[in-house]
RNA sequence: UCCUCGAUAGCUCAAUGGCAGAGCGGGUGGCUGUUAACCACUAGGUUCCAGGUUCGAGUCCUGGUCGAGGAGCCA
């Protein structure tokens, strides 16, 4: 007797058959003797008619007390109706309220301003177009996973807690750990991952990372979440080659798979069709030369500032790769151009419409020598890199990796104004809660 | 950390130094196809805090608190 509970992805299934949908209300209106409910199960929305003849009165009077978020069980009938944007709607025979909320639920059918929603970002999740962020990172995370695994890589997951600095020694989230002094947040896991690459070849590492910089941008969390790869006997080359395969292989599933995510979000999908290999590439000496003939004040040898990075990526209608920056601004494990001293074997890859770095990668300096030698000059603590440093005493080989933020992707994916919605639970440097 | 802007009804915002307003949300009533439904009526205010100027301050000045946008740094 009993209609079976179906989830609202699943209801084309049903046609013609009567249902129960297990959900909340997400809005309610009514034409007298016509309500129209507004269903939401996590899989889908669909809309439930309930005609006032067609219930009995009491559960017509019912759905009036209903408010915004109540929590219900709606039997009903699955009809194809042109009218719903989904193709289906739900002749509802039933109604059973699990909880009724006693009082307004605080996110209204009008804008809100982000304080407000941040502030209630735990009820903010419920609404559709979060649902749809969520859903096209959720893709994201296993396109490269699934990507990864296909092209024979392990997962060998870093610590997040750790003794040794990672990068350098400027925004590090620091704790105290029982009598040993203090342990770090990790800022990232490419040490370890290095480790794990001489250990199994091709690997990579999943995870959040952190960064106590007081940045206060569209770009920038405490808190993200970085896939980082790194591969036993690639070049820079080899590098590239696999970040351009890697996001263009997440660019193709979401087109695949999330195309009513991204117009729920009302992204234009012309730009994400571009996003086909091969991508761009151009010399850090090149950049340089490009934004100044733009307008810029960039010298050689700087790192490019946020408009730079703007004003390159929207030369390009696909991702560019950046190669090749100066020694001086990047990080110690960097191998050394062989042609010029001054530059570093790197990458950095960013993509188009302005959104710019969603991936920075390197070969890794793999001789002794010249890595202690760069360890000194930027001043940092070799004890602790004493286990790093024997990667290059024992079996020392050629090594290249990068590290993709996924929250930089998605925002860039959906078209996103700032990273804080391609989250949950975005940490910034002047809120953490919820 | 620096620069800029902001804070008024539950929410989003108006208001030449001169009566505190609208839309949404809430309440009451109406409507058999609504899509942020619509229509009528209605309730709702310590204008962020502390001082100051003025006959008079939401508005001007000083200090503070909180937030946003941007810079630097980075994924």
């Amino acid at each position: 007797m009993a209609a079976p509970w179906v989830e609202i992805r699943r209801v084309a299934d049903f046609e013609n058959r009567e249902v129960t949908i297990k959900g909340w209300l997400f809005n309610k209106r009514s034409s007298g003797k016509i309500h129209f409910l507004q269903l939401r199960d996590g899989t889908g929305f669909i809309q439930g008619v309930m005609v006032k003849q067609a219930v009995p009165e009491e559960v017509f009077e019912l759905a009036k007390t209903l408010w915004l978020e109540a929590s219900l069980e709606v039997t009903g009938v699955v009809r194809a109706d042109e009218r719903a944007p989904s193709g289906f709607e739900l002749t509802v025979t039933g109604l059973r309220p699990i909880q009724n909320p006693s009082e307004e639920y605080p996110i209204g059918k009008k804008d809100h301003g982000i304080d407000f929603l941040m502030d209630h970002r735990h009820l903010w999740l419920r609404s559709r177009g979060q649902h749809a962020v969520m859903r096209v990172r959720d893709q994201v995370i296993w396109s490269a996973r699934s990507f990864l695994r296909d092209r024979g890589f392990l997962l060998v997951d870093s610590p997040i807690l750790t003794g040794a600095v990672g990068e350098g020694a400027s925004g590090l989230f620091d704790l105290d750990y029982f009598d040993t002094g203090k342990a770090f947040l990790a800022q990232t896991g490419q040490l370890y991952a290095e480790a794990a690459a001489a250990a199994y070849g091709k690997v990579y590492c999943f995870g959040p990372t952190f960064r106590a910089e007081k940045s206060k941008t569209r770009r920038h969390l405490t808190e993200f979440w970085m896939i980082e790869p790194e591969v036993a006997f690639y070049d820079h080359h080899d590098n590239m080659k696999l970040q351009e395969d890697l996001v263009s292989a997440i660019v193709r599933d979401v087109l695949e798979n999330c195309v009513p995510q991204l117009t729920i979000l009302e992204r234009d999908l012309e730009p994400l069709r571009k996003v086909v290999a091969p991508f761009y590439h151009i010399s850090y000496d090149e950049a340089v030369d490009k934004l100044r003939s733009l307008g810029s004040d960039i010298q050689h040898g700087e790192d490019f500032g946020n408009d730079d990075e703007t004003l390159l990526t929207q030369q390009y209608d696909k991702p560019l790769f950046v190669e090749c920056y100066p020694k001086k601004v990047k990080a110690f494990y960097m191998k050394e151009h062989p042609d010029r001293s001054d530059l570093v074997l790197c990458d950095d890859l960013l993509a188009p419409e302005g959104y710019g770095e969603i991936i920075g990668g390197s070969q890794r300096e793999d001789d002794l020598d010249r890595l202690l030698t760069r360890i000194r000059e930027q001043g940092l603590p070799e004890e602790s890199y004493s286990w790093y440093l024997d990667l290059r005493r024992y079996g020392s080989f050629v090594h290249s990796g990068f590290g993709m933020g996924v929250e930089r992707v998605v925002a860039w994916i959906c078209g996103l104004q700032h990273i804080r919605e391609a989250i949950p639970w975005p940490r910034t440097i002047y809120r953490i809660h919820p």
